[in-house]
DNA sequence: CAACTGACGATAG
DNA sequence: CCTATCGCCAGTT
């Protein structure tokens, strides 16, 4: 195949994240593990700092382990949750979702034993 | 090449 | 529940 396949974890980060349906969130660690980094956590934030913007990648859809916004007030917390909010996720107003309910599962991967 | 930087995460207290 | 600390990893300086 062609040999300019970057084969990154940038590359495929950025690939998952647009992914990542309306209304449905994903944790830092999740997105990097999904990349093929399960460790990559902090990578995945240096990723969406560097391209988010450019390439308008649903960075808001990402959150922490601990189902909650990491952005700080006044640094980015009140767009994340407004952009949320727009796709019909609740956040209180502590910036906590309910992962249960919004986690995005890609094709049942926990096969949530009925 | 060493040090530094993050929107993290798991763990310990 | 909360803070502190350490480990991770790639990109920057």
């Amino acid at each position: 195949m062609s040999t300019s396949m970057a084969d990154s974890f940038s590359d495929r980060a950025r690939h998952v994240l647009k992914r990542i349906p309306r209304g449905k969130v994903v944790t830092y660690g999740l997105l990097a593990a999904m990349a093929g980094n399960p460790r990559g956590a902090r990578q995945v934030v240096w990723v969406l700092n560097a391209y988010a913007e450019k390439e308008n990648l649903p960075w808001y859809r990402v959150i922490n382990s601990q189902g909650r916004i990491s952005l700080p007030r006044g640094g980015g917390f009140e767009l994340q949750v407004a952009l949320l909010k727009r796709e019909g996720v609740k956040v209180s107003k502590a910036g906590e979702i309910d992962l249960d309910k919004y986690l995005w599962r890609p094709r049942g991967a926990v096969r949530s034993r009925r």
